[in-house]
RNA sequence: GGUCCUAUCGUCUAGAGGCCUAGGACGUGGCCCUCUCAAGGCUAAAACCGGGGUUCGAAUCCCCGUAGGACCGCCA
């Protein structure tokens, strides 16, 4: 039988962080096994389901590069199938008419609760013969017994049936419920392996049950552990972006994030490093931890970097345009964007950071932090490059190699160690006193620039050593 | 309150009864490299929740505590 997974997300927000990591897992192991993976969305919820939430959670799959093979199906567009089904159950005598109204219920369910009773239906309707000509729900009589699985993740899981209550299939507007769509959704889309958030363990042997109920063998049940925040609660907005998309607004690169994601909550040895080809070929259900783990974004930024310092500066050219854009640079177009990014990759977490450290090659002027330019910007800085300009100008090319060999040559001339220039220079390049390394950055910015800046600073030493003349 | 799940450095984790003086990674401190900043290399501090068993031997198996979490909707 070939493996069949899916993820089941329900519109009524972005994709975010836990289900990211819910959908990789499925993708992983339905690929691990050669078999399918499928989108399914689940809006039956049809108040609190929304078109631009479908789109989000596209958007973000599609981003993220999980792929998948079927789908999507969209249980809204279902409900005549629900309903039958619903009605099958119904003859057979194991669904039953329940009258009461929400309302009542939720008085009901407060009572109990102030009363230190579990806030379950009791049942009341269970052996209601009357038909009165009123709205009424279709109730699952659950059965007496025990029901037990073996979850492939936390080992066998039991419960007694009597601490289940009768959920509603089928409300009283004719809309079926959650648990029953899952159930004849996963039954009919021949679902081998249903994947999903442990927060479900509670559902499933009410899915179980209703499997039977239903004539279907159960799939095979695989809860993973919750993804907690960093005070180990349920990852939430408070801890930050839990939405996928805003990784990538932030500047972070897929693989980055499915990578760390791979790792939270499931590891193969030593190892933290992994491409997708090998995600798929090392992944287990087996090795996927049982316990929670907390999202750590120190530990995404360091995966992004290295993310960032692997990749080849031609493949981070288009995905950087964005944040230059952002900035107010009209990057698109400039030949020397390559080098640029060459010369900034190991510095940078994140593509935001790389294009905020890259300003300075594009600004009209440079921004001199007043500092560096008072300490370094100095008469006799001003000779040394007045002197360096002569044979920068003269260099057949600008290459790095070239650049260090011009450097070195008036260094040794002088007596000077590399520093004594090369703070000056970098200060009369980006403004600063931090960039990358000094011969990489001329380069990069090309010959025409760096004369200017290089001009512009001796003439501002000078000046500036008049006014301390006087 | 009930049901269910979980428990190794601050965090992610390795560990399938002796290979454990508990390993790796992120983060943190130190050193090295060095034109600044990074990157890189080396290095340090840092954990088996507690108590009982089982066993020649337990981080590993069992039980009981304790602590955290999830769920208990005509939400999904």
């Amino acid at each position: 039988m070939t493996v069949r997974t899916r993820f089941a997300p329900s519109p009524t927000g972005y994709l975010h962080i836990g289900g990211a990591r819910t959908a990789l897992f499925n993708l992983l192991f339905a690929r691990r096994h050669k078999g399918k993976f499928v989108l399914r969305v689940e809006d039956t919820d049809v108040a609190r389901s929304t078109q631009e939430s479908i789109q989000a959670i596209l958007d973000g799959m599609e981003w993220l590069g999980l792929n998948w093979d079927e789908g999507p199906f969209f249980q809204s567009k279902r409900f005549d199938e629900y309903r039958k089904r619903a009605g099958e159950l119904l003859e057979k005598g194991l669904l039953y008419r329940c009258y009461c109204t929400p309302d009542e219920l939720e008085s009901r369910r407060e009572a109990a609760m102030k009363a230190g009773r579990p806030p379950m239906y009791d049942g009341r309707c269970r052996e209601r013969t009357d038909q009165p000509g009123l709205p009424f729900a279709l109730r699952f009589r659950v059965p007496p017994g025990a029901t037990s699985f073996k979850d492939e993740i936390k080992g066998v899981i039991s419960f007694e049936n009597s601490t289940i209550e009768d959920l509603v299939v089928l409300r009283s507007d004719g809309t079926p419920t959650y648990n029953f769509c899952v159930v004849v959704d996963d039954a009919e889309m021949c679902m081998t392996h249903v994947i999903r958030g442990d927060d479900h363990i509670n559902n499933t042997p009410k899915q179980i049950l209703l499997y039977r109920a239903l004539g279907y063998e159960a799939p095979v049940f695989a809860h993973l552990p919750m993804i907690l925040g960093s005070d180990k609660t349920r990852l939430s907005k408070r801890h930050g972006a839990t939405s996928v998309m805003a990784y990538k607004e932030m500047g972070y690169l897929p693989h980055a994030l499915v990578n760390y994601l791979a790792r939270l909550g499931w590891s193969h040895g030593d190892q933290e490093i992994f491409s997708i080809e090998e995600l798929i070929e090392k992944f287990s259900l087996e090795s996927v931890g049982k316990s929670s783990g907390v999202f750590n974004p120190e530990k995404l930024l360091w995966l992004n970097q290295h993310y960032i310092k692997s990749s080849s500066p031609e493949e981070l050219t288009p995905l950087m345009l964005p944040f230059w854009k952002e900035l107010g640079v009209d990057a698109s177009g400039d030949p020397r964007l390559p080098a640029i990014i060459k010369t900034l990759q190991e510095r940078a977490r994140t593509l935001k950071e790389l294009a905020e450290g890259s300003l300075f090659y594009f600004r009209e002027t440079v921004d001199y932090d007043p500092k560096a330019r008072e300490k370094f910007l100095t008469p006799e800085s001003a000779e040394l490059f007045e002197e360096l300009l002569k044979r920068l100008s003269a260099l057949p090319s600008f290459t790095e190699k070239e650049l260090e060999a011009a450097f070195n040559s008036l260094l040794e001339e002088r007596g000077l160690k590399l520093g004594k220039l090369a703070q000056p220079v970098r200060v009369a390049l980006t403004g600063g006193t931090v960039s990358p390394g000094i011969f990489e950055t001329l380069s990069a910015m090309g010959r025409d620039i760096a004369i200017k800046r290089l001009a512009d600073a001796a003439a501002l030493a000078k000046r500036s050593a008049d006014h301390q003349g006087k």
